[in-house]
DNA sequence: CTGGTGTCTCCCCCAGGGGGAGAGTCCAGA
DNA sequence: TCTGGACTCTCCCCCTGGGGGAGACACCAG
């Protein structure tokens, strides 16, 4: 008869290990000293240990190695076993995703568009800001942009205006709209108010041409950034570095278009 | 300002999740009601909610997205993210490492020997029962098949003898060493005695020759079913189907081994 | 004012252990 | 036979990151 202790050192498993396999029923000591509760375990009892340990490393829960043990027929116990590999796979799979997304976080993939991360300073400028439904955005946009430049002039070297576009915008037909010029001293005019746009992190790519073609940029980016970055919500910002008052050829048009995400790395190649 | 069921669903966080990461920290509600106890949180609370929700797909640790979200420097969040990265690769090794362990045990390897895994009955059979040195093995068994076969007579169709080997033998030098000889009313007579072999499964092998040679054999049987299955503490089972009794040309003597395992599968091809 | 729904805190549960307190037991040496 | 040290017992709390449910308030529209 061997002592908790003694076994313990033969199996290689915890004394406590060794006591709560016997309340869970897996390993019942030989004999338990009714007055004194003292556990006593046999010679014969080390190699169903040896079983239950190598099962436990290899991450079979408690219930299935007392189900393995109890299984009289090989069949049985290989089912289970199978059962616990295919969990163990799925796990595997899971665990592999992650590692890789993790990866991509760190060292984002070249994008098919040059994409920068930004850090965007709050800012205060002129703005005309709306709740509009996306077919009325190009009507709304011009009539908002005459707005500003008769507040503030035509020129400017401030900067290029910019756009702020709430995602229900994309997602429900309808959302929040605001346009802005940069302006020292932001004037309050008809529509035109100063507005406090908040600092925020931004992956920015340059859409080249014609405001109709902006949606593949807008998908190349969106995809991009679910894969290679940690998504915020916020407004999608764009800014127009080079438009249609500045040039009638669209080809040279030139808009940014800044997605809000969570800074992980520094830069981007 | 958001209650916390409207915060829960458009983060897709639960309300009782909300409240752990409150209670750890981690996103506190911009205001809590003093008289109460109501959360309230804001739509700028949103972005954060996300990247929280984000890592902990990821598996990110509670303790580890508090310090990301704390650390200002995307350096910082990046050595965090990396950490992570470790843990969950080491987490993957581990893992690969118990599914080929346990597809081997469901369905072992060709090995370069030929493995059978056999339920061997309880039997009652002659034997003679020793604590013997290594080096002594030799004699002892000369000595111990002699006194077998006067007991029982030199012919018998009742199967080839066998002997149990304590491990201790190959480990210290030193163990129990029994020889046998089946029969149906097993004789008491000088050291010879009846004797209940338990029953046991086996992982057997067949040795071709001198039993001089049998150490290699041991060898390949011994990391065989270390690699493919389930060891078990107990003592290696020899029969000696041909032997020196049988015939003189050593090159046809065959000796099974018997390694004692834990049967996962039916059968081996 | 009232009822339904939302929210609060508090406790128990899962797996598979680890740490430690306080009391009782075993056994060898004096 | 006694004594002291080593061993073992049970019981409770802790960790990971949640989920279930009870009972008591709070909020808000009709």
């Amino acid at each position: 008869m061997l002592t908790i202790g003694e076994f313990s050192r033969l199996t290689h498993l915890s004394i406590r290990t060794l006591r709560r396999y016997h309340e869970g029923g897996l390993l019942e000591p030989e004999l338990v000293d009714a007055s004194s509760g003292y556990r006593y375990y046999t010679a014969d009892q080390i190699p169903t240990a040896q079983v239950i340990h190598r099962l436990r490393e290899l991450d079979v829960p408690l219930a299935d190695v007392r189900r393995i043990l109890g299984a009289s027929e090989p069949d049985q116990r290989a089912a289970l076993v199978s059962e616990h590999l295919v969990r163990l796979e799925a796990e595997l799979d899971r665990t592999r995703v992650a590692v890789s997304s993790l990866r991509r976080l760190l060292a984002p993939e070249p994008a098919p568009l040059q994409v920068e991360l930004r850090a965007e300073p709050e800012v205060t400028v002129a703005a005309v800001e709306d709740e509009v439904d996306s077919e009325d955005v190009g009507t709304w946009f011009a009539g908002a942009m005459a707005e500003l430049d008769a507040a503030l002039g035509p020129v400017t070297d401030a900067g290029p205006p910019g756009g702020l576009y709430d995602n229900e915008l994309f997602e429900n037909g309808h959302g929040r709209l605001l346009l802005y010029r940069p302006s020292p001293e932001p004037p309050q005019r008809g529509r035109v108010r100063p507005v406090r746009l908040p600092a925020v992190e931004l992956a920015v790519t340059t859409h080249h041409g014609d405001h109709d073609g902006a949606d593949v940029t807008y998908g190349q980016l969106g995809s991009w950034v679910v894969a290679n970055a940690l998504t915020v919500a916020g407004p999608v910002r764009e800014r127009y570095l080079v438009g249609p008052r500045d040039t009638d050829d669209s080809t040279a048009w030139r808009t940014e278009i800044g997605w809000p995400v969570f800074r992980v790395t520094t830069d981007l190649r």
